[in-house]
DNA sequence: GCCAACGTTGGC
DNA sequence: GCCAACGTTGGC
């Protein structure tokens, strides 16, 4: 029997990477690199599966939201970055032997006509009750959502 | 293991 | 640029 699949909300500065960079990537894939939170982490490790999908969330910028959907095509594994001493994300205390940090490969799937805004989530309250974004201080760069939650976006949408 | 100080996130 | 909320660090 298949696993059921989960779905997911990560968030990216436009600024650094956003949901039209991934789409102009070779073969629309990226890998999600960076994540630096224990608990990102583990839900990477523990949860995330390939397979699943996820909104592509702008954070940081004049208009945060939701302004894609793409699609997590494998399991975690160590993010290369963390052993580059060139890279913003180096981590002079992970070892090759015990890597500290793991990340995701992702595939764009589809850009929204129009996105899903966080002020228009606030609106929709009642029925995204619980979704982790619209919770006060959920600081965390990747967050599950619920199906009920998914589908309701994605009506949201126009999808 | 406590907790104050500090750093980061992210909406506004 | 402000600042609330949270995570991490490090002295004890």
């Amino acid at each position: 029997m298949p696993e059921k699949l989960s779905h997911w909300l990560m968030k990216s500065e436009p600024d650094t990477f956003s949901i039209d960079d991934l789409a102009r990537r070779p073969k629309q894939i990226e890998p999600w690199n960076g994540v630096r939170n224990y608990q990102v982490r583990n839900m990477f490790r523990d949860q995330m599966k390939r397979g699943d999908l996820s909104f592509f969330y702008h954070s940081s910028c004049p208009e945060p939201g939701i302004y894609g959907v793409m699609k997590i095509i494998s399991n975690a594994y160590p993010d290369p970055t963390q052993f580059d001493p060139k890279s913003d994300y180096y981590d002079a205390g992970s070892k090759q032997e015990e890597p500290r940090w793991l990340l995701v490969d992702v595939q764009f799937v589809q850009k929204l006509d129009k996105p899903v805004l966080l002020n228009t989530l606030r609106e929709h309250e009642a029925r995204l009750s619980g979704l982790r974004i619209l919770e006060k201080g959920t600081r965390l760069s990747v967050t599950p959502v619920q199906p009920a939650h998914w589908k309701y976006i994605c009506k949201l949408a126009g999808i």
